[in-house]
DNA sequence: TTGAAAAATCAACAAGTGTTGACATCAGCG
DNA sequence: CGCTGATGTCAACACTTGTTGATTTTTCAA
């Protein structure tokens, strides 16, 4: 009544599926995450996930569907690059809660293929499309490859894991103390 | 026959079983192998699973018990204990493949409560332990972090997504590249 | 060889999974 | 009103899971 266009009964519970859906692969992961336990946190049957959404997988699909917000470090001084990656990926996984695609996909990709094949995909366009502008050919894989290994391994210790030692830092420190290493992974040289 | 204490028929299988679940644990994690596959592999029948070990739970603790091999980074000079490290996890987890419980533990803590906390149980006696004669007390905590998240980072990229930027790093490109960041962390300057 | 313990087999259980189809309820429009 | 299509409910399906008990086969010492 209050909207205007088409205020759809449905559209609402199909949204309140998909919120729920992502909160609980976001903690549980695709396989962890049943079904009937998506629906009963949105007060929903079991059957109207399925009639909504076509299957789990699509669901999962869904939920996982990425807006791509690439930083441009072509825009940023090179000296200051390493900290600006940092601080777009702490952004992105701090932003909303419960709510950020890539950490579903780390906690999915371990069992589930397809989850791992698509984290290789948006591996390859948020880092590798992120360096691209700004490093040689040459060293784009490797250096790609330094800057995923431990951008991925603090997202794992951090929101996956929660290593204490990890996980108690605060956001100022994570930029203090991992700039520097992205830095020298984006813009420093590599050994010969 | 030939052998002299008691070579009970019952033991082999036993550890045929323990091989074949320390290879299902280590490709699928916890969740994803199951006691009837496990079996499978080994050609026995699933209860002789549950008869040897009482439960799946107890055989993944009997898979993943490990030998700490610790490396001395005190025998090290200061300025080599970077590239100790990395040698010495990638020794680890290159060994006999499929068989690190580091790897089993980081594929199963995803959705395992029990394996995520023996898994800061290791990295506890693993990196902290490995730290704790080389650096300063009041840094122990944040250097340890440091390491974990790169090391970390590492294993999950390369044994357990598998990126191709990383997995087809050589061992010699992988200690080449990952040895100055360690060595910053364990004992270079850390920013203020 | 005999007999007892160890090892292996088989079928079944209770619980949980994703998914489906038949039915009931409700909305809004003619 | 009555009708039609969208929403929602319920029970059941086929399957997989870890685990158990009864039963049979094998092993090995007396």
């Amino acid at each position: 009544m209050t909207e205007e266009v088409s205020p759809r009964k449905g559209d609402r519970t199909k949204a309140a599926i998909l919120a729920s859906a992502r909160n609980a692969f976001h903690e549980l992961g695709f396989d962890g995450a049943s079904v009937r336990a998506i629906a009963a946190q949105a007060n929903i049957d079991p059957a109207m996930v399925i009639r909504y959404f076509g299957s789990k997988q699509e669901l999962f699909a869904a939920a996982v569907r990425i807006e791509l917000r690439l930083p441009d470090l072509a825009q940023v001084p090179k000296s200051r690059r390493g900290r600006a990656l940092v601080e777009h990926f702490l952004h992105r996984w701090e932003g909303e809660p419960n709510e950020d695609a890539l950490i579903m996909l780390l906690r999915s990709a371990v069992s589930h293929e397809d989850a791992a094949q698509r984290l290789h995909t948006v591996f390859a366009s948020q880092v590798v499309g992120a360096l691209r502008p700004v490093v040689a050919a040459s060293e784009l894989k490797r250096r790609s490859a330094l800057v995923a290994s431990q951008m991925l391994g603090l997202a794992l210790t951090r929101y996956v894991l929660r290593l204490p030692a990890v996980a108690d830092l605060t956001r100022t420190d994570v930029i203090r103390d991992f700039s520097p290493t992205i830095q020298r992974y984006v813009a420093g040289p590599l050994p010969h």
